[in-house]
DNA sequence: GCTCATTTCAAACGCTCGTTTGAATTTTTG
DNA sequence: CAAAAATTCAAACGAGCGTTTGAAATGAGC
């Protein structure tokens, strides 16, 4: 508490509040004039978002993100504090208002259905829907972000998982409700388990990884399917949640028998 | 090619030969006089797998490894030539057994069925008792590599993806082939599809990075139910399997009704 | 017991990393 | 236009990285 007591940051940085009309407005790209004026910060997250999905966070230096986007060393610490933090601003910048949308409509199919529980699929849509705007509006900067999206899902640095924690929380705990709802059979622990497989589905989806190249052979390139991926997804996450429940106290059918 | 010629390695090393019986014979356990023979290599092996577990590849290094193995930070190149090497073998020692296990399981299931397709449930029992197997034989060291295999599907690292790539090929093709069959109505395309969203369930579940603390408010430590989480994956996975084709051709009814 | 190959060890190499610094520059303000 | 604030810049810091080296220690074979 001697030597670092203050770091220098810029005014206005930090504070990022949420846009009213972030769907409307293309935030900064419209005032033609000073094209340049706040352009650093953007070139910043948005190389950074694309380097990141590419390469991952330990792999990714600043070096590399600031060569790429055309400024200044220095300028990663000065606008966001340190490589953590800018990792932090590239996921808020885009996940704060996708699950602020999903909420709300997850909200209004239940304000809707004036009481009865929603279908499996009506909630599973509710995830999906706000993930497809952003891939289509912001248009390659979307994907890329939901790529990186599924893959921070997998990573194992601790300031991750407690960021991400953090930012699902109040999400999570809605859908599982919504899904309890749906499936009012299911004890609320297997619901919990089914909501884990739909986000390990998902988030391994969006990843685009495709570790194994399954599906490379039909689709070398999915430049423009996302759509057609998610609704692949869906009936196969649906019906996974309305499966019935396994008798879990008779494992002999499942692992012994191996004729 | 001037300076890098030649590069000492041990004369048994890099040729690790598929152990004939290397579920019965500990490998290496059993010899109790010269308990420290070949007992570097075993002990980086083993740090290195929990290690990589924790940390992931990148924010792993060298210097904790042998540090907390015990051993000398030279003997990891020495005994496996680099980083890249080690995280190799780390997965080879377990994944190639493991692969070879599935596909012997499930032809022997095929055998038995004498021409008749397997049911869903029987074809991921196949994929699943072997990781079961490896899960609980050895003890711990099982469980953290099913983690760090499940992590690393996420992982973007080039060199990573084309060795998981390459040591999953046969496995892959093999089940998809045992899942089109099981599921004759289904268009291949769809059953590569959906053979992608088991892998994603699956890794995502063996990774057990939790990203999201769903499950953890029930199970604080889950320290040996890995059998009863992957008896409650299968029936979500085999309903998915199962599910009704989607109309792709019609996609107002999942995108824009909002009501 | 001597020889020779194998393994271990401490030390260093060159390099890249995230971060900091202080001056130069640009933008804003009065 | 001058003063002040905000931003950019080149340069450097200390630390940690993967890897290499050559000598010391340990093993096996005759």
């Amino acid at each position: 508490m001697t030597s670092q007591a203050f770091r220098r940051l810029p005014l206005e940085g930090q504070v990022v509040p949420i846009s009213p009309t972030p769907a409307t407005a293309p935030a900064g790209g419209a005032v033609a004039k000073t094209a340049d004026l706040g352009d650093t910060k953007r070139r910043i997250l948005d190389t950074a978002e694309e380097l990141f999905m590419e390469h991952g966070f330990e792999a990714t230096s600043l070096r590399l993100i600031t060569t790429a986007a055309g400024v200044n060393l220095a300028a990663a610490n000065y606008h966001f504090g340190s490589k953590e933090e800018l990792f932090q601003a590239v996921f808020t910048r885009r996940l704060d208002p996708m699950n602020r949308d999903r909420m709300a409509l997850l909200a209004a199919y239940e304000a809707a259905a004036v009481g009865k529980p929603l279908t499996c699929e009506k909630i599973i849509s509710a995830m999906f829907i706000p993930a497809l705007r952003l891939a289509r509006d912001h248009e390659q900067g979307g994907k890329n972000f939901l790529r990186l999206l599924g893959r921070a899902y997998a990573d194992p640095a601790p300031f991750i998982r407690e960021f991400l924690s953090s930012q699902y929380a109040e999400m999570i705990g809605r859908f599982r409700a919504a899904f309890g709802n749906a499936l009012p059979h299911l004890p609320r622990e297997e619901v919990s388990w089914r909501l884990h497989f739909v986000m390990g589905a998902l988030s391994y989806t969006l990843a685009g990884t495709d570790g194994l190249k399954l599906i490379a052979q039909y689709h070398p390139e999915n430049t423009d399917n996302d759509e057609l991926l998610l609704k692949r997804l869906a009936p196969f996450l649906a019906a996974g949640l309305r499966a019935p429940v396994a008798d879990v106290q008779d494992p002999d059918h499942w692992f012994t028998d191996q004729d």
